[in-house]
This record gives structure tokens, C-alpha cells and sequence, in this order.
DNA sequence: TCAAAAGTGTTCTTGATACACCCATGC
DNA sequence: GCATGGGTGTATCAAGAACACTTTTGA
């Protein structure tokens, strides 16, 4: 049925950046267009908000249909307005970006219908639209916001070893970090459950296990604390 | 002339937090509207976005049409777009916060065609549709920009002197800063300008007069300094 | 001379940085 | 036994926090 207004009316979409970590690199998933404009290009998965449902039910709706992913972090980016982003018609598109555990999702998101790939934060392949500037945004958000917020955890398994969790922040911020001290800090905290496990990678010693102790954060997070990387 | 199109869509606009410091405490602008829903009933000023209009245009072109103000500091904030939020139809709402010179504005706002008033962010009026909460957010981001970006000086006068700047830095975190501790900080940054002139407040010590030195700022930021309160 | 806000330094404590060697394992 | 990454402590330096009195003006 179609509808009718007094005014014209931009169309609405979603975007999601979604950053995946592995292979000590930070690491953005695309999908490849089916359709024209930029049809073959790469782009970030999204597509058109339904009027019955809210922004980030359809963010989370097209990273279902598009890569597979659910349940992942999603946090609301920046809402992108330029007149002519689309060369079709007037588009805004509300950008979220994502954090996913790659090493749970990795298999899913390549048997999936669309095609969709994993690439370097650092060296992306070229984007359809204004998407470069979407994931510069969102890379900028993750940078300034992995410093005082502990959702580094995000991207990892729910074990892992502090030397992990060290070249995750590494690769994030682009800086080298002194292992002692970075482990002093971060085990300051008292956030981080030692489990009764190791891990064993290569020809080298085993390595500690953790987990993020997600309930005792929020606890803190109420009275005040600060996770400050 | 109407338009049609194949799905229903959602209305768009923007709303505008308008923040300025006066009398020692931090206030907002709200507008009454004239209008059901809501009929006189305090709200953010704001509006429909044009098709051929970018978001930010749309948010300043508001604020000239029910304000009165203009040349602004103005960013975005975020994207409201809970399904029932507007009880009318599907409206999305990209929120943006803006911090005015109160001292330059005050009058112009007053005399201006809508009901416009000043009041203080602790102590709100009921506010039309989802605006606390938007006001809560604007609040919150203003709280936390704050301490690592020179932007109280949008709210102050061109020239000001360091008690003023601290008692406005004491309401947006609503916190006692110690004196000496803040003008050594703050004058540490070698960003204040003492200016040749005092400005005397009653019947007390003059107080020395500083401006702000965006341009020095400017460079700076670009070699990665950060201003930290 | 009093009230009111402006202005000014030092000490102490805390957190940040820099830095080098031994350990456990697989090959 | 050697290569690989895991794990550990101390000394220095810089920044933050705490704190009280003198100055200038108008009334």
C-alpha cells in the first residue's frame, strides 16, 4: 500500500561498523553489494528502518540478516546527513558500530548469503557511499572510548590471557604498551577472575587464563568507578 | 505537491539542547509550545528536517526560526527513535546539544516570537514528550566533554576572569573545585590570555580579565595535546 | 575598619614511567 | 639445549590533592 505525505520525506537507514579482532589486528567486516549504486563494492552492512521498529532493533535486525551476528555490543555512533551521501535520493543513515567476539562468530559470517569479509582496520578496500568516514568515526569512538570503559572484553573470548588482552589494546590504540606495567594496572582493578587454567600457544610457556568480571563492574560503575586505561 | 512512496516513513527532526551559564548555575532554553500535542507545555526547541537540508542546517536554521540565535557551538548528540516517542506518527529525533554566550544572547531569546525561557538543567519544568531524557543525555555528554575539551569558554564571555571560569567548571560537574589547584591547571595550559584590563564585582578586589586563545589551541590539538581538566 | 572576593606556594601523596631477568614448555 | 612467549619488582619522576593567609577595593 502506498503512502502519502504532505512533505517529502528522507528515507532512514542503519549501518553497523562491526570490529572483530584477530590475527593480533583489528579487523572490520564488509559486505559486498548485490545492487547498484556501488554495486560489487564493499560496504557496511545495513539497510532501511522499518517504521514499527526502533533504531536499534533494526541495527540489530540487519546484522542478523546480513552477517549472522546477534547478541553482540551495539552502541549508537553518529547519525550521518549529508544531502547527496546517496546518489538515489535524500538518505540518513544512523551508524551504530559493534563489537563481536570473532572467535565465536568467525565461521557464521562466512557461510552466510551475502558475501561478507573481514579486513584490516588499517587497510580497508575502498567503500561505497560515505562509509570510510562512518568507520573512521567509529574507529575514533573505540579508540577514545576503550581508555575508560572496559569493552576491550568485547572482542575477545570469554577466556583469555592478559598478553591478549594487551595486544587487543595495542592494536586498538595503535601504541606499544610495557607489559609490566599494563599488567600492574590492569589487574589493579581487581576485575579479572585468575582461572584454573592455562593455555598453551606454540612451543612456549602456558599462560594464564581470565575472565572479565562483568557483575563486579557494574557494581563499581555505580558507586563512581572509573576504569581508566 | 504530496508524495508517495512504496513504505511508510518515518518523520525526521531535530532538537536542540541549548545550554548557557548565568547566575552561576547552568541553564537550558526551552520553548513553549503552541501546539498540541503537548499544548503549552515546555519543550526543546526544534523542527522537521527538509529533504534538502543537512542535519546540522536543520538544527541551526531551528534555533534562528524559535530562538533567535545563531553562530552557535553545536554538536550532535544522539538519535531518539523509540517507536512511541511522538504520539502523533513514527517521528525520529536527531538530538543536538548547543552552548551559547548567555551574556550575548540573553535579550534576543526574550523577545523573540515563540515563548522562550531560561531554566536551570537541576531544576526542569515537565518537559513534552521524550525531552528529559534528551536533556539527561545533553547533560551528561556536556559533563564529560568538558573535561578534556575547552569548551566552556562557548559559555562564557569573550572575557572572563578565573573565578568565573571555575564556578562555571563547579555547576556543569556540580562539584567545589579548589582554587588554587584549578588556576594553576588551568593557567599551566598557557591557553589564557591575561588581557590589560580587571573587571571589578562589587565591592571587592578587581579581577583580572582573560580570553580564551583558540588559535593557539587550534595548533596544538592538531600535535595531539589534550586539555584536561 | 570591615566585608568580599582575588590572588598566591609548598608539602605530601599517588599514580605513571622506565627498565632486565628468570620461567615453563615444545621441538 | 634452545627458541618462544609468560611472568615478575623497584626506583624515579610527574601530577594531583590538601591546605591558610595577604591583597585590593567599595561601602
Amino acid at each position: 500500500m502506498p503512502h502519502t505525505y504532505q512533505y517529502p520525506r528522507a528515507a532512514l537507514t542503519v549501518d553497523c561498523v562491526v570490529f572483530g579482532f584477530d590475527d593480533g589486528e583489528l579487523k572490520v567486516l564488509l559486505i559486498e553489494r548485490a545492487l547498484e549504486p556501488f554495486k560489487g563494492q564493499w560496504a557496511l552492512p545495513g539497510g532501511f528502518v522499518r517504521v514499527d521498529e526502533t533504531l536499534d532493533d533494526a541495527a540489530r535486525r540487519e546484522l542478523v540478516e546480513e552477517t549472522g551476528l546477534k547478541n553482540v555490543f551495539l552502541e549508537q555512533l553518529y547519525t550521518f546527513g549529508e544531502v547527496y551521501r546517496d546518489p538515489r535520493e535524500r538518505v540518513i543513515s544512523v551508524a551504530w558500530y559493534a563489537l563481536v567476539k570473532l572467535s565465536d562468530h568467525k565461521a557464521k559470517a562466512a557461510t552466510d548469503a551475502a558475501n561478507a569479509e573481514w579486513f584490516s582496520v588499517s587497510k580497508p578496500p575502498r567503500l561505497a557511499f560515505d562509509h570510510a568516514d562512518i568507520v573512521a568515526a567509529a574507529h575514533a569512538r573505540l579508540q577514545g572510548k576503550v581508555r575508560y570503559q572496559p569493552i576491550g572484553f568485547e572482542l575477545l573470548p570469554a577466556k583469555f590471557t592478559l598478553s591478549e588482552l594487551q595486544h587487543l589494546y595495542e592494536a586498538i590504540l595503535a601504541t606499544k604498551l610495557d607489559k609490566r606495567n599494563f599488567r600492574k594496572k590492569v589487574l589493579g582493578f581487581g576485575l579479572l577472575l585468575a582461572l584454573k587454567e592455562t593455555r598453551m600457544a606454540g612451543r612456549s610457556r602456558p599462560a594464564q587464563l581470565f575472565r572479565f568480571a562483568a557483575d563486579k563492574y557494574e557494581k563499581l560503575k555505580k558507586h563512581g568507578f572509573n576504569f581508566e586505561l
